[in-house]
DNA sequence: GTAATAAGTTAGACTAATCTAACATAATGT
DNA sequence: ACATTATGTTAGATTAGTCTAACTTATTAC
């Protein structure tokens, strides 16, 4: 069994493994908020436990063992999330801190039962994939916004790097799931994007937005 | 803030206290599971916060300040099994495993939430009372099936020193909260006693099992 | 009322998770 | 290419919570 801190320890090694797999130090640190010695004390621990693979001086990798206990985490998280949202009645941007919480219970049948209430979600209320039982992750091929072309018209599907704040933003916004965005054009300069979507004709999104909004062509 | 673990030896100290309030370490221990010198130095601590009084050698006491935080773990693990158990479909037998994860939860709104989903119940499934928001207790006047008389028909109410065992016992033999009992006699020499209620006409009931079956008077 | 037993405390050690300070290696810039 | 900066590691301290062994105080039993 993995003590809670260690199932956030694989859990931002998983968010941080970009296609190469391989995870800073540092950034494992800043991402936990925890200093670089401590971390990678603990990475050493890991490494015993077979659920990393460490070399000194060398990006981290998740081992199959330790990826799969990451998503397993993952998939309590985002039911969690998605129960809050659809049988509690909470607010998206409100349901990731007590998800947090609720992520390190160890009570399989607690979550199973929550997916079946829920009829088996494909996706959480912020349209990241829920892995299934065994840690197995449907892959979905999103984009970001950022780097789609004038003309195009495409539909918001998830979010990336979400917090509080740009949960309000896009709130603020109208900008919802599902929602349909099209594309007039994008300033060379800053990389800001000029869009339409529901009752808005012409809004403006700053690049820093457009690579967080993931979205899939219509 | 308290750490869980302060919050288990709160929980269990409040469970302890009788009518005089007063709790040995040994009993303390037993309870939790944890070998009196570590209750020793937890008891201090937890005194150096005001939520016990401690005198060496004497029994403890929850300060109110003690008491009141008791109980709104309490509440939280007693809404928690209400809402396993009404609004998610589990026994009332294997709820207490879970809500003893969740009830160390920090979202005080998610609780608030299963309170208003549940239609602010004052009992849990067990029959035992649900503290209020503030802590208070609405006491029943309960008394074990053990003290009654023959001739007497009882309303079962609320279990006490629950165990699965002892919830799986009384399944067995379809012993229900709400259940209306009549005492047709009690055996001096054990104190067993003969009961009739529902279908079944003449059960024994031994001692150990009337001294934890909590009644009122029809 | 003293001896034996039960209950409670103190002292000291251990593990998990964290930190700071100091040192080591790798990457970067002119 | 070498100096500087960024990244990573080691060493040693700290806190929370746990333990065992040894000692002290209280209770019980004849």
């Amino acid at each position: 069994m993995n003590s809670s801190t260690e199932e956030n320890y694989l859990k931002a090694l998983f968010s941080l493994s970009g296609k190469s797999g391989g995870v800073n130090v540092i950034d494992l640190s800043k991402k936990l908020g925890i200093k670089m010695p401590t971390v990678t004390s603990m990475v050493k621990k890991l490494s015993q436990k077979k659920l990393i693979d460490y070399k000194k001086y060398k990006p981290l990798h998740l081992t199959a063992k330790g990826r799969k206990e990451a998503l397993l985490i993952i998939r309590k998280h985002r039911l969690t999330e998605m129960f809050l949202v659809e049988k509690m009645g909470f607010g998206w941007q409100e349901v990731h801190k007590v998800a947090e919480q609720l992520e390190h219970v160890q009570i399989p049948v607690l979550f199973e039962r929550m997916d079946e209430m829920l009829n088996f979600p494909k996706f959480d209320p912020h349209g990241e994939p829920i892995p299934d039982q065994t840690g197995l992750l449907k892959q979905e091929q999103y984009d970001k916004l950022s780097n789609r072309a004038t003309g195009e018209t495409v539909v918001f599907c998830a979010v990336e790097n979400t917090t509080d704040d740009f949960l309000e933003y896009l709130n603020n916004r109208e900008i919802r799931l599902g929602l349909k965005l099209k594309i007039h054009g994008i300033e060379p300069f800053d990389g800001s994007m000029l869009v339409s979507y529901g009752k808005r004709q012409a809004e403006r999104l700053s690049h820093t937005i457009c690579e967080r909004l993931l979205v899939r062509k219509t």
